[in-house]
DNA sequence: AACCAGGGGTACC
DNA sequence: GGTACCCATGGT
């Protein structure tokens, strides 16, 4: 099926923006998502319109809410005051992003993985845990992302051979906590973004950052900011180490984002 | 509060 | 092809 998209939409920047590492770019205008059981190829077709090769009922079902369509980005980027001069740069350079609604389970392990790794080595390890535990994806060649009993299965040993390194105890941590309960993903959407992170931070291995991107990426919620290495040395080089995102209220995870595909993107200047 | 923890990317030589 | 440094951090 043909889609347009008026509002801002950059498949690629959303990609590289490194909120999610099962997309993937396959030419210079096609793409691939994946979520839950589904997998999604798309090309672009036009200066709006994408090609999707699903049906109408899941691309309304699925796709619209993975890919927040039903926020105006192009709002959000314009109301970003001219005296944030980095921000305004930022968002201009970032024009297209989305904060995608991803599965908060998904979130909760693939940033558990994400400590300390850059963005390839995470790839990998999320797409090896997938063909290791998950199930396939009907008719394809790809894997779902695992669930927590299926997780839950898998010994420390296992995982640490994947390439998980000291993570390992924490993805089991994770998955028990799911498990047995002691964490609900689906209530704390109902809850305030500081009661998801306290609650988050109770399962080993989770800090304030990985919580915030549960919140952020998982969760539904705008504007919990995750500080990690590249916004640490926006808001030192650009802010002077103070934080600029309170203006920016339930929007501030948006504008986290802008700042750190421009940071990442600039990886020179902010070394 | 300093220090440590897998291992793959990356820039240099 | 070797090597030193870096990486969407958190625990001790």
């Amino acid at each position: 099926m043909v889609i347009r998209i008026e509002d801002d939409f950059s498949p690629e920047k959303i990609i590289k923006s490194g909120q999610c590492f099962r997309g993937c770019g396959l030419s210079l205008n096609s793409f691939r998502f994946i979520t839950g059981r589904h997998e999604l190829f798309l090309t672009k077709a036009g200066e709006d319109t994408y090609r999707a090769d699903c049906s109408d009922a899941e691309w309304k079902e699925i796709w619209e809410d993975y890919f927040d369509l039903g926020r105006n980005y192009t709002a959000v980027r314009q109301s970003i005051p001219a005296e944030d001069v980095f921000l305004t740069e930022a968002a201009a350079y970032g024009r297209g992003i989305r904060i995608l609604r991803q599965d908060p389970w998904e979130m909760l392990i693939t940033f558990i993985i994400s400590q300390r790794k850059n963005i390839p080595a995470i790839r990998q390890c999320v797409e090896k845990l997938c063909r290791r535990y998950g199930a396939p994806i009907s008719g394809r060649k790809e894997y779902a992302f695992p669930e927590p009993d299926q997780l839950a299965a898998a010994s420390q040993q296992e995982l640490r051979a994947l390439g998980l390194g000291y993570r390992a105890p924490y993805i089991v941590d994770a998955a028990s906590a799911i498990l047995s309960g002691k964490v609900s993903l689906e209530e704390l959407k109902g809850r305030s973004p500081q009661e998801a992170i306290d609650n988050l931070q109770q399962i080993r291995g989770v800090g304030i950052k990985v919580a915030s991107c549960v919140c952020l990426f998982g969760l539904g919620m705008t504007s919990p900011v995750p500080v990690d290495v590249w916004i640490r040395r926006v808001l030192d080089q650009k802010y002077g180490g103070k934080n600029p995102w309170k203006r920016y209220g339930d929007n501030a995870g948006i504008a986290q984002q802008y700042a750190f595909y421009y940071a990442v993107s600039h990886r020179d200047e902010f070394r």
